[in-house]
DNA sequence: TTCGTATCCTACACGGTGTTCAAACTTACT
DNA sequence: AGTAAGTTTGAACACCGTGTAGGATACGAA
C-alpha cells in the first residue's frame, strides 16, 4: 500500500489527515483518491502497522530453535519492547487511546493482525505446553470462554492445544505488555533508571513459567 | 478544587478546555480565571485523578488484614481493574497517550500521586517480603538502579526494604497493568469473553509469587 | 457610597481540521 | 494524435480548538 511509512514522525494524536499528506509531499485532498474518509485511512494504517508488528515478532521467534520455547519467548519479548520503544508513535496507534469512533468497527484487517500476533505466543506456548507446570493452569478453561472466531483460528492452527494453554498465552501477553506500556508512557522512568533490566527479569521469570530453566544472558 | 468531576463524560482526547467548561455549565473563557493555560488545567486534572486512584487503591488494601499480603494484593488488583473499567476516561488520562507537550513537565503533583500508588504495592510487598521465594529476586538490585527521589521516598517509608523488593513491586505493577490496559483498550474482548476470569487467574498467580498460598475466592 | 477584586459572559482573532469540488496534470491505451 | 481514466492541486467551506480583550455582575471593605 501507499500508507506504509507515514507514522514515523507523527506521534499518535498527531495523526491528522493533513499531517500525513504533508509528510508524504501531497496535499490533503489527494488522499481522498485512496480512502473515502480519514477514519478509513487511520484504520488501514493501524492494520498495516499491526501487521508489521506481528511479522516482526514472528521473525524474532524464529531466530531461536523451535525446541527452546523459553528462548523464543525471550526473543519475542525483547523484540516487542524494542519495537515499542523505537516506534512509540506506532505503539500508541495500535495499543493507545482509540481514535474517536474508530476502534469500534476496526474492520477485519487489524483484528486479523492481532490474531496473528497472538498466534506467535500461541506457537511458543504450544511448543512448551507439555513441560509447563500444571499449577499454572489452575482454572479449567473451556472453549466457550473464548470468542468463537478466535477459537476457530486457534483450532485451525493448533488443533491439539487445550483452552487453558490459550488462556496462558493471553496472560503472558499481558505480562509482556504491562511493563512496556508503563515504560513507553513514562510511568517507569521516575522510579527505575533502567527499565530494560526490570523487563529482562520479568522475561526470565516468564520462561520459568514455561517450565524451562534457561538462564540465558542477553545484552540489556 | 473545582476540577473534580469533569472527566466523567469526556473520553480522553476529548479533554478540550471548552468541553470541560461545557460540562460544568461554564464558558471557556471563564476557566482562565483558574488556570493560565489549558495544559495547566489538564495537568491539575491528571494529578487529581491520579491522587483519587492512589487513595482508592490504599483503601482497597486496608479492607484485608495486614498479615495477609496475598489477600491485600488481590483486593488492590481487583480495585485497580474495576476503577479502570468504570472510569476509562480517567484511565486514559493517567495511563494513556500523553497530551502533546504535557507529560514532560507533568509537575510534581502527578508524580507524587504515582509514588503514592506505588507505595500501596510497596506496603504489600514489604509485608510479604520475608515469605517471598528467593528465586524471584534473581537480579541483585542496588539503590543506584533507581531514581534518587524515588529511593528517598522508599527509604523514608520503608527503611528496611531491600532494592530487590522494590523491583518486585514494580514488576507486580506491570503485571496488574498489562491485562487491564489490554482490556480497557479492547484488545482482549476479541479473544476471550470474560477478561475478569483471566485477570483473576493472574492475580491468584501473583499472590503465589508473594509466597502466600491463599486460594481465596472472590466474585468475578 | 465608592472602590477593588473576583468571577463570569460575549465576542473576536487565529490556526488547524475533515471534506468537497472543479480544474489541471499525468499516464496509458487505441 | 486523441481520448479516457486516474491522480493531484489549490481554493473554498464549515467546524472546533486555544487564547485574549472588554464589559457585565456580584461581593466585601473602606
Amino acid at each position: 500500500m501507499i500508507a506504509l511509512k507515514h507514522m514515523a514522525a507523527g506521534g499518535a494524536a498527531t495523526v491528522s489527515l493533513r499531517a500525513i499528506a504533508r509528510e508524504m509531499g501531497m496535499t490533503a485532498g489527494a488522499l481522498y483518491s485512496y480512502y473515502d474518509t480519514r477514519d478509513d485511512l487511520v484504520i488501514a494504517l493501524i492494520a498495516d502497522v499491526y501487521g508489521q508488528l506481528a511479522e516482526l515478532l514472528d521473525m524474532a521467534r524464529t531466530t531461536r530453535p523451535a525446541d527452546d520455547p523459553g528462548a523464543q519467548l525471550l526473543a519475542v519479548g525483547l523484540a516487542y519492547r524494542q519495537w515499542a520503544i523505537n516506534n512509540t508513535g506506532e505503539f500508541q496507534l495500535v495499543y493507545g487511546d482509540p481514535l474517536p469512533g474508530c476502534q469500534a468497527p476496526e474492520g477485519a484487517a487489524a483484528l486479523a493482525a492481532e490474531y496473528r500476533a497472538c498466534g506467535v505466543l500461541l506457537k511458543i506456548v504450544a511448543a512448551a505446553w507439555p513441560a509447563v507446570e500444571r499449577s499454572q493452569a489452575i482454572d479449567d478453561y473451556r472453549w466457550s470462554d473464548f470468542d468463537p472466531a478466535f477459537v476457530a483460528m486457534v483450532g485451525e492452527s493448533f488443533p491439539e492445544l487445550p483452552p487453558s494453554a490459550v488462556a496462558l498465552s493471553l496472560r503472558i501477553w499481558g505480562r509482556l505488555h504491562g511493563l512496556i506500556a508503563l515504560e513507553v508512557y513514562g510511568h517507569l522512568r521516575p522510579q527505575i533508571l533502567d527499565p530494560a533490566k526490570l523487563y529482562h527479569a520479568e522475561l526470565v521469570d516468564l520462561t520459568r513459567t514455561l517450565g524451562h530453566a534457561s538462564p540465558i544472558r542477553s545484552s540489556a
